[in-house]
DNA sequence: TAGTGGTCTAGACCACAAA
DNA sequence: TTGTGGTCTAGACCACTAG
C-alpha cells in the first residue's frame, strides 16, 4: 500500500486536497459538477479511503464542496462571498502598526440600567450595570470612542481597573470566556458628546460598531465603538 | 470496544467535541490549561484515538485550543474576536427578507482604464474595461448602488447581459471561479451622483464596500457598494 | 443491488519535547 | 526514555440514493 509521509512537510491528505483545489480553481471542474468518488481518489493516489475522506472533510468545511450522502460529491455553487472580519483589541491594532496607543477615560461608573439596556442583558430594569466612556488615540488622534456598558456579574471589580493601561477588551476577554458575540456595522452621524471627544464636526459620518460579548449564554457587555469615518475603516480579505 | 453510532444523530467524535466545549465554556478549563491527551479521553470515553484526534482537530481549526507536538493540547487565548462576515448577493439578501428587489441599470459601456483602475487590475492604462452603474431598491426604495469595473478577458459577454434580470455578482461568480477578495468597509459622505442615484442628500452618511475579486491571481472586478446609512447595515455573530 | 458518503477501529510509524 | 500530537492503514458497519 502507499507510504505514509516519509519525512517530507507535505501530508498526502493535501496532495489529494490539493488536487481537488487546483482542479477547481482551473476550471477543470465547475461549480455543480460531481468530483471522482472517495474511492476513486484512494485508488489513484494509492491511499486508504480515510485519508481521502479527510481532504474532502476540509474542502467541505470550507465551502469548496457539497456533499450528498448516497449520490456523491460535488463542486460548490460560490455564491456567498464570506470573509472573517477580525474585531480586534484597540490597542493591539495600534501596536500592530507601529503607532502609539493612548487612552482617555472620560467616565467610569455604576448606572442604573434603562429598561432596553436591562433587556440586553436579560436583566431587570434598574439593575446596576457599570458604564465606561473611553477616547482611544493613534498618535495623539483620536480615532475610536468606547462607550461600554458591563455586566456587573462577570467583572465584579472593573470600576477599580486603570484602563488608561489596559483596554476593557483585554480585561473582559481575560474576566469571562468569550462564547458568542452579535455585531453591526452602521454608517451615521455622530452624537454631541463623541463628536466632542472625537474633535469632529457634528456632520461627519462616522463608522460604527455596535457588540455585544456572551459569556456562557449570559451578556457580559455592550459596547458602542464610534470611528470618524475619516480616519478609520475595516478591511479584510478572504481565500477561497 | 466501544461501540461506533447504533443509529442515533449523535457521532462519537462529537460527545468527545462537546465534552471539551463544555468545560471550557463552563470555565472547568480557562485559557492556558492544558487538555486531557488523546490517548487519556481514548479511555475515557472507550473511543480510538483517531476518534478522538477528530474532535481535536476540528476544536482546533474553531479556534478553541492549540496543540504542540510532544507537549500537548491547551485552551486557546481569546484574544481576537474574529467572525465570519459574509459579503452576499443583493438580490439573495433582499429575497430572503421576503422583500421584492429590483435593479435599475443607469450605465453599462465599455471605457478607458485610468492609471489607477488598471494598476488594480495589473494590466496597463487605456486598456478597456466594462463599467456598470446599477442601483438597488428593496421594495422601491433604494439601497445599494453599485459602480463596477469589470475585467473584459475575464467576463467577455458583459455588456450583452440584462442585468435587471441577473445580478453582476451572481453572473461574475458563475463566470470567473472566485479564488480571492480584498474589502474594505468605511464611513463617508454619498458622490453627487451616488446621492442623486439613492435619493439622498448629500450630507447623508453612506456605509462603503468596496471589493477586488480575483480568479486565477487575476483581478475579475472591482466594485464600490454605497449604501444610505439610515437604510442599511451589517451584521453577524460569532460562535466561539 | 450497487455505489456513495459518514463513521469508527486497533493498530502503526514518525517528529518532537520534556524529564 | 516516555509521552505527546501528526499522520496513515485496511479493513468494517451503517444510512442513504439511484437504477
Amino acid at each position: 500500500m502507499a507510504r505514509k509521509s516519509p519525512s517530507g512537510p507535505e501530508p498526502q491528505y493535501l496532495k489529494v486536497k490539493n488536487h481537488l483545489r487546483e482542479g477547481i480553481a482551473s476550471g477543470r471542474w465547475v461549480p455543480g459538477d460531481l468530483l471522482p468518488s472517495e474511492a476513486e481518489l484512494g485508488t489513484q493516489f494509492e491511499l486508504s479511503r480515510m485519508t481521502v475522506n479527510r481532504a474532502f472533510r476540509e474542502l467541505l468545511q470550507e465551502g469548496m464542496i457539497e456533499r450528498v450522502q448516497g449520490v456523491g460529491t460535488f463542486v460548490a455553487q460560490l455564491h456567498r462571498i464570506s470573509s472573517t472580519l477580525t474585531v480586534r483589541d484597540v490597542h493591539d491594532e495600534i501596536a500592530e502598526r507601529g503607532h502609539q496607543h493612548e487612552a482617555r477615560v472620560h467616565s467610569l461608573a455604576a448606572v442604573k440600567a434603562s429598561a432596553e439596556q436591562a433587556a440586553s442583558f436579560g436583566l431587570k430594569p434598574g439593575v446596576t450595570l457599570f458604564h465606561s466612556l473611553i477616547v482611544h488615540l493613534e498618535n495623539g488622534v483620536p480615532i475610536q470612542c468606547e462607550d461600554r456598558l458591563v455586566n456587573p456579574a462577570c467583572a465584579p471589580d472593573y470600576l477599580g481597573l486603570d484602563f488608561s493601561q489596559t483596554t476593557p477588551t483585554h480585561y473582559l476577554l481575560e474576566a469571562a470566556p468569550l462564547s458568542e458575540a452579535k455585531y453591526t456595522i452602521e454608517a451615521t452621524l455622530p452624537g454631541e458628546l463623541e463628536a466632542k471627544l472625537l474633535g469632529i464636526g457634528k456632520r461627519e459620518p462616522c463608522l460604527i460598531v455596535k457588540r455585544t460579548t456572551y459569556s456562557r449564554g449570559q451578556a457580559v457587555t455592550a459596547v458602542r465603538l464610534t470611528h470618524p469615518g475619516s480616519r478609520y475603516l475595516l478591511q479584510g480579505s478572504f481565500q477561497a
